[in-house]
DNA sequence: TTTTTAATTGACCGGTCAATCAATAAAAAA
DNA sequence: TTTTTTATTGATTGACCGGTCAATTAAAAA
């Protein structure tokens, strides 16, 4: 029972962060979402820092899962690339209230360290992720530039999602990551894409 | 004195947030910080969000003059180019306290009208100025395309920035977006750069 | 069946915050 | 000088929130 609750409210925190746009939500709010009394809510993760805490474990174990099952079936170094942007703009992951619970967290890991720790892992696994790809087909420091340049287009990437409305467009997205990539290392482009 | 008090509180604002990272900062906070008491600052601008929204309206200005002035001295469209670049990154902008007040107000934006109208029109700013220079250099549809990869990327590099400690390094971002312009438009690029 | 443990919640509490208000002082206008 | 306007603030208030607690119910263990 524990578990499935604490999924359930988990899964309740995200939606209310994603309806919200920031972590300003209650654990009323929460818990309401999950079916249950905000007490409940304390009684499995204690403070409201916890909860989130255990939120955004919960969506980085999702996204690393992903890449990595992405990363298994990639052939070349090229494909590992790939892989990793392709990932970040998953139907899974691209959704609204992920990006917004993401860019959130974004905020309070500025000063909250435990929040910064994880997303720290968040930072490192991307770049080891994409540095596993690039390293084989660029020279080191370019392929250090290239990783910090493709993690900050994706990131850059998601926050101007959060502001628009509807459907996220993530071949749109892709696409632009990818011209990066194929511009950096001297492939033809697609000047003409649908 | 009451543009001098204004001024004082905005400035204060800005000071707030940048050190709280989030617009998590109370009025008493603010209004001590500009050394007047709370009710003073309701006094002047009305509701907190009054004050949020003059101070949002003050960065978008201030870039906004930053960025006329430095369009004026540019003598080609490559250059105009440049010149948004490093007007993102300049000294007097990328600031860690303005960075995290940018950050903050984006994602308020996502819920408040008000702040969103004032993120688009930064988007459209920044867009359009980009494309005074590219438009002139790439074809439409890639002018468009690689517009939004350069803003996105300084968005992504402002962000990411808000996360670390000490200096911005303005250099360094620089070189990010201008080596990906220059992998856009085939020139040489700094593959040895201090 | 009884006892222990887990799950659950409505009520409650103290603290915080935005915003108001009455009063006062200072500055400007008449 | 008097009146009007501007500037200022300490005190206050109601709303809201995270978190606790006692009591009850349900499930598991003995």
């Amino acid at each position: 029972m524990e578990p499935l609750r604490r999924r359930a409210l988990i899964d309740a925190t995200i939606s209310a962060i994603g309806e919200r746009g920031s972590l300003d939500v209650t654990m009323s709010e929460i818990a309401g979402r999950a079916g249950v009394s905000s007490a409940l809510a304390h009684h499995y993760f204690g403070a409201k820092d916890e909860l989130l805490q255990a939120t955004m474990r919960h969506l980085l174990a999702e996204l690393n899962a992903d890449a990595r099952q992405a990363l298994a079936t990639a052939r070349s170094p090229r494909e590992r690339v790939s892989a990793v942007i392709a990932i970040n703009f998953s139907d899974k992951q691209f959704q609204p209230e992920t990006i917004a619970a993401w860019l959130a967290f974004y905020v309070e890991a500025q000063k909250s360290q435990a929040l910064r720790r994880l997303l720290r892992i968040y930072a490192r696994r991307l770049h080891s992720n994409l540095m596993s790809g690039l390293s084989a087909l660029v020279t080191g420091a370019e392929a250090e530039r290239a990783a910090e340049a493709i993690a900050a287009l994706i990131d850059g990437l998601y926050i101007r999602r959060a502001l628009k409305d509807g459907t996220p467009n993530a071949a749109s997205a892709i696409a632009i990551v990818e011209d990066y990539v194929a511009g950096m290392l001297g492939e033809p482009r697609s000047r003409e894409s649908n």
